[in-house]
DNA sequence: CAAGTTCTTCTACCTATCGTAGAACATGCA
DNA sequence: TGCATGTTCTACGATAGGTAGAAGAACTTG
């Protein structure tokens, strides 16, 4: 399974909440400015470029070699990344209608309205 | 989160797998014959003693200690610590709606029947 | 085209986690 | 009281991840 690091998170977050491919000196000064999570940190370029590597040698970052100052974006949107996951963990399990059974217990009454819906009939 | 080494999610299977609590013993014994997995390894009892160590700090694990060779049993059931492991992934997303939209579409027919059957009407 | 600026790649260090287990300590039984 | 069995302490190697410097590639502009 991917699990990420703490930078990792942090620069998927940013990469998610922007449409557009991002270069990693843009990336640097939104993580400083950073108003997600802890304090802006000031990192060095090249820490976020090796960040960057090696989420994309995870497949969930690719990179626009074209044009120089290369440009790097999600793979997948952040709702498709979460879903992927909790399949993942999902069939992990033997007995899956039961891992159900309980994580239909554990959601709000919003999100099992939606399930619902989503279901549809039959 | 609690990302599980290879080792560790073994031991969590066999006690998962176990309704009586287990013996470090037993747990090596158990390892070494595993069907499940890999080849069934020799492991020191030290090293199984840890990896429960480990496991009960990390609050999956619960030791026995009136009688003397101390019994091990999981916390949760598999499904339960599944359950909530899918849970803790689907709140790290700011859309939970949209997420759960894509993970509908990614369970089977059956697993989609019974979650209409959990929610029932209303 | 040459020199500087900018960006990328390589390499490396540090820390935390995990697999693994020996050595030493504790305990209960013969 | 001493052995057998079990537990705790300590430790070492491997991998992942955070961090960044040094060196190399490429673009810019005089």
């Amino acid at each position: 399974m991917a699990t990420l690091g703490d930078l990792e998170r942090t620069v998927m977050e940013l990469l998610w909440a922007t449409p557009e491919a991002m270069t990693a000196n843009e990336l640097r000064d939104a993580i400083a400015e950073a108003p997600l999570g802890e304090v802006g940190r000031e990192l060095a370029v090249t820490t976020v470029l090796t960040v960057l590597s090696r989420l994309e040698k995870k497949g969930l970052v690719k990179r626009e070699r074209d044009n120089r100052p290369h440009r790097y974006k999600s793979v997948t949107s952040r709702e498709d990344h979460t879903a992927e996951l909790m399949h993942e963990v999902l069939v992990t399990a033997p007995d899956r209608e039961a891992v159900l059974a309980r994580f239909i217990g554990s959601v709000s009454e919003t999100e099992a309205q939606t399930l619902r819906k989503l279901l549809g009939g039959s």
